[in-house]
DNA sequence: AGTAACTCGACTGATCTAGTCGACAAGGTA
DNA sequence: TACCTTGTCGACTAGATCAGTCGAGTTACT
């Protein structure tokens, strides 16, 4: 149930695509510098992140890295499967395609239900929402109830 | 973001706990075959979830394993929290406690409701749910969502 | 031609995963 | 009391994953 750091740093630096200017292209020694990732990790990341069309690249002098799409239309889901593959698994394998038996036979559906709810909220999350520090508003009031639960 | 073997070996054990009569010891080695849990892997766990005061053990001959409380007071989070630590963290650090800089300011918010949103499933559904193969309903409700998601 | 950038694959130490094993302790029964 | 059954504990391990590092190569702009 751990976010690697790896997935960490791609919607990282993915937010700070999204925040630049559009069609310009960003270093990524500046994506590092900014975001506190080191260089040569972040480039096996974005390399990734543009395998599976999530950013294009620029070779040579003033070249970088750029949103393959308009940022409203990249999901936090979509970067981290990119990097991570599945959002959810159980034992390696997706949550859908369980099967047990005896007393624990509805705990397949706990594992779907899990994975909808992680659902409800990466899927919905832009790297445009997260560049202009506006969530979402369902996920807004999550973060408010996660607040009000922490501090009684 | 995936559910270890170990986290889904102790709910699957400490369901068929709460699907037993209450009161009476089940031995490990009956947890072991009816969810096909290697032995010597399955103790090891018990043993985890007996520190945790989620269980309680009867030794010698007659004994095994039994459930320190009601099925219905024994969440899925109680249990993979027992085995696994917090139920979310990035890089290893709780969402609460992440700080980042420039256009990522708001992914910290966004940790936030992932944890929220795994744990208004995992937090409400108990031991004696999954038992007896009746989930909450708003947990039923992401299940039959999730299987509209998938078959259009 | 030169140089500033991305590209790729290989490598590494540390940690985690999913177990296994053997010796031991406690409780019930004959 | 002796014995058998069952849990208890710690140590050990092969293999995978994590979080990087490094060096050599390409591409494109000037």
């Amino acid at each position: 149930m751990r976010i690697t750091a790896k997935a960490d740093y791609a919607v990282r630096a993915a937010a700070e695509l999204a925040a630049a200017e559009p069609g310009a292209p960003v270093k990524g020694e500046l994506l590092a510098t900014s975001q506190r990732i080191p260089l040569n990790f972040l480039e096996n990341i974005l390399r990734e992140l543009r395998r599976a069309g999530i950013i294009r690249t620029q070779r040579g002098a003033e070249g970088g890295y750029l949103l393959a799409l308009p940022a409203k239309e990249i999901s936090v889901a979509d970067v981290i499967r990119a990097v991570e593959g599945p959002l959810a698994a159980v034992q390696g394998v997706r949550p859908d395609q369980l099967h047990y038996d005896g007393a624990a036979t509805a705990l397949a559906d706990v594992w779907v239900a899990m994975r909808a709810s992680l659902r409800s909220v990466l899927e919905v999350v832009t790297l445009a929402d997260i560049a202009k520090g506006e969530l979402p508003k369902s996920v807004k009031r999550l973060v408010a109830d996660a607040h009000a639960w922490e501090n009684p």
